[in-house]
DNA sequence: TCCATTAGTAAGTATCCGTAACTAATATAG
DNA sequence: CTATATTAGTTACGGATACTTACTAATGGA
């Protein structure tokens, strides 16, 4: 490592944990959590602050002594955007550093059945859209949450189901887009993204991130950070083997968790017609005499599936999300039945089924957190930008 | 960071470059791979040589130009020391920065008979001894392979089935002998040290990596790094239920992968008494007329485990080590067979079901390697005290 | 009013790495 | 055999970064 990097990290250290700090932090707070000396501290802030990525408060007296002056992250003063392919609609969002709405945008379009070049050139006027609502503030990245497997490049998704889409070279069509060179385009999985607002509310926590929507997928996070894993894959429950050559799943494997617990497999099982939506399932479910037998069948698939995945992993919390949240803890007592006895924490201490905080758009809100990341891990760059950047 | 660490940072960098290097390193390599630049590395390097922590070898020619001074990790300067505890011995290995063993002594003892302070005593009196029969070098460390499962701080270990403890306070006693004072001492779980000797021959890979012994266990490697989890048991991929419901496994629960594959399972299966031992069995069950039944289970149920890790952690290379090292090649067919359809990871490439090197002593080679770590992530330390190394 | 306490700043220094230019040692072409 | 290209490694200097020490600022309480 470089001694310039060693700037670059530093700041983007005390970028971070003012933005991911719950209480007011001042410069000297900064300086015991990050270890380094007040001077140092003063001088890197004295350049966040600079380039408009900090903010001052007014001085803050907590008891004896002079009153610390709070920072905040800078709210308006730069653009992450965030986008959601839905089978029905494709949705944009605009978050400034302190994850401050500035601009939404939503088109309807059905995504099966218009063409993805269709699909594509949405996504790029949606962002124009917002872009043209806040014109002063430069772009720091654009991530899109897409409802299936993203190929390793980044480039191609290659299967969303629910989209109708089997190998569509999404991004390319994008990238070439003039008003984005430069600019950080990814697409990635929405159960991925999701997990960033739930990383948030427990920073530095290790647990598995369950997500039930159509399909059910999750996320591993280990100590604040996803899991990536070689494809960029890691996490999906939602394909163990629940019942060695059990039910076929439409994803052309037997007995995958996802063919006893996703919304297909509940409709069927509760007797009720594809044209239910997600959210009157639930309802449709309680109104259904055979509640307790979909509740027994959805409980004791994920305790083998959650057991094994949290002995591999060595974990001891779950975060069960999307349709599985307002059900969480009606399911916790059935999981924790086969968790308690099969999973080897559970000899360590108690096995936690937590319920998500309940986002209303945990995807999207996440592909626009992603999109800051640029600004987080290199602020360096950004300074040297910033200095013409328009405060408002 | 502060700008120390900085150069603690690069120093580490170097060694483990050196150490873990294939081919013979120059100070040139060295600033190519690191991205550092000649002065920097010359500098750094220097240092190391005086800390007798590298060596340097006789000028060799690559070609045109001036010849490379080849670099390597130096010869008997230095003493980690791994131990460890089986069922009916305990063995002590010292090796050097450049893993030549320079020192091994090993005690029979039936550890399930003795008390466990009396392990403990053995483990110190091999413990000087090795350190007397080298009585110049510094300790780097100890590590102690454990075949069970050690406490997250990492002083009990919670339970050795084969050793036939049960909470004991292995460390502890350990820790409070005078001449390990300022001594890191460790215990770890003998598959997560063995692993260590693969990690070696696959620097920068991510795998699973599996080893059956009297149980299954197991790691998790990503990255070329270790997963610890949250209590440091990443990768028990024995206790991943196989069968919801099924066999009972010694571990007090059903269906276990453990419960068809370990050796006792595979003892019962083929109608063989527990006085076949490890070694003998894979023969005796060559002679059974049941051999392809014994490779049909193994196979299949590892097929459903191995399945299910990588897709939770999105890998697509598995090692076999322990007894299933030497019948990697028979039953990897029977698991691919599974695996194929099973693990998501297939899609996007060949899943490889490979065999391990085949070390004989890889926890214990492992433990030594691991001692080692103190001066790989800190050789700053070694270099104030390096000074008055007696060189040989 | 004085003092203890906490926040933040200023000036100078030490350390570290990078740049540019150099020397050293070999292979190859003519 | 000599000149040249090429690669390895060193020297001297300069710039950047963070630390040390000492200071000022602002508040609460004795």
């Amino acid at each position: 490592m470089q001694s310039s990097h060693l700037r670059e990290h530093n700041l983007s250290t005390i970028l971070r944990a003012v933005v991911t700090a719950r209480a007011p932090l001042s410069r000297a707070g900064l300086a015991k959590q990050t270890r380094l000396t007040k001077p140092t501290v003063s001088k890197l802030v004295e350049e966040l602050l600079g380039a408009a990525l900090l903010q001052e408060d007014p001085p803050l007296s907590t008891g004896a002594g002079r009153p610390m002056v709070p920072l905040r992250p800078a709210e308006g003063t730069l653009l992450a955007v965030g986008l959601e392919v839905a089978a029905d609609r494709i949705t944009c969002l605009g978050v400034d550093l302190a994850g401050t709405e500035m601009v939404r945008r939503t088109e309807h379009l059905e995504v099966t059945a218009a063409s993805a070049q269709r699909s594509v050139e949405v996504c790029a006027d949606l962002l124009a859209s917002a872009r043209a609502a806040v014109p002063d503030l430069p772009l720091t990245g654009v991530d899109i949450a897409v409802p299936g497997r993203i190929a390793p490049d980044g480039e191609r998704v290659l299967s969303a189901p629910n989209l109708g889409w089997t190998d569509v070279p999404f991004l390319r069509d994008l990238r070439a887009r003039p008003e984005l060179a430069g600019v950080a385009v990814a697409a990635q999985n929405d159960n991925r993204l999701s997990v960033l607002t739930e990383i948030d509310r427990r920073p530095g926590e290790s647990f598995l991130y369950v997500r039930g929507s159509t399909g059910v997928g999750g996320a591993v996070v280990l100590d604040g950070a996803l899991l990536d894993g070689v494809h960029g894959w890691a996490g999906e429950v939602g394909h163990t083997t629940v019942v060695p050559g059990g039910a076929p799943c439409r994803c052309g494997r037997r007995g995958c968790l996802e063919a006893y617990v996703a919304a297909h497999a509940l409709r069927a099982q509760a007797g009720l017609g594809p044209e239910v939506g997600l959210e009157d399932l639930l309802e449709a479910l309680s109104r259904s005499s055979s509640r307790a037998e979909v509740i027994g069948t959805i409980g004791r698939s994920m305790g083998v599936a959650l057991s094994n995945a949290l002995n591999v992993l060595d974990m001891s919390t779950v975060v069960l999300s999307g349709y599985l949240a307002p059900i969480a803890e009606e399911i916790a007592p059935v999981i924790r039945e086969t968790v308690e006895t099969q999973a080897l924490a559970a000899e360590a201490g108690p096995i936690a089924i937590e319920r998500s905080d309940g986002h209303p758009d945990p995807a999207l809100h996440g592909a626009a957190r992603a999109a800051l990341q640029p600004v987080l891990s290199a602020p360096g760059r950004w300074i040297a930008r910033g200095r013409s950047i328009p405060v408002r």
